[in-house]
DNA sequence: TTCAAAAGTTCAAGAATGTCGAACTATTAA
DNA sequence: TTAATAGTTCGACATTCTTGAACTTTTGAA
């Protein structure tokens, strides 16, 4: 069974932080999970098509960049968004990105 | 004579900003623009270390986001950032970014 | 129980990007 | 005219990204 790293924010540095926000897919997830709650990896998947191996990836580099805490709930994985401290860590920056975002 | 090409700003996707951000040298050398109004490109740069090479490569990506402007004046070629036109376009983007760079 | 399907991860190979030395261009100063 | 300066461009190597295939774990059914 997986069990999965998350970084102290602290470690995070902003270059990785831009980084995991400056693709569409990922963008569109953590916009999805900023909407959402809680959604296991397919259902925070931005579309169909991509495949799961890919999707798989998205997700580590997001979580490596303190955006997304992953646990393990039966056979599912279940993401969140850490908004609270990543908002402390890297004040407005979130909003700031998601304001942005096109539609 | 390079005759370079600025995109307009609502060209520009987020993903392309982000990027060019995402990068501790372009990084540094935007928030060296922010402060400094006009510089050219060895001026602009992070670090003696960096290679010319590299150095005009980043700065063309930096152009390609539209954050900066870059024109030839006599053997140098002066870079300006684009902050009105940048901001318009990501209000908030570039000030939250600036604000969470590392010292 | 046992078996198959579901949900993801991991691995490896090919594709796409990034880095940087070397050669090149244009401009200025001597 | 020549040499130096300031960058660009090119090409080769290195790093990173994408994705199919195989694997692991969990659950639901027979």
């Amino acid at each position: 069974m997986p069990r999965f790293t998350h970084p102290r924010l602290e470690d995070v540095p902003l270059d990785l932080a831009l980084h995991a926000l400056a693709d569409p897919n990922r963008l569109a997830m953590v916009a999805r999970l900023a909407a959402t709650e809680r959604l296991s990896c397919s259902d925070a998947a931005p579309c169909e098509t991509i495949p799961k191996s890919t999707l798989s990836n998205h997700l580590k580099l997001l979580r490596a960049a303190g955006l997304i805490e992953t646990t393990q709930v039966g056979r599912e994985m279940i993401n969140t968004l850490r908004r609270a401290e990543f908002d402390q860590r890297f004040p407005g920056l979130l909003d700031a990105v998601l304001a942005n975002r096109p539609a």
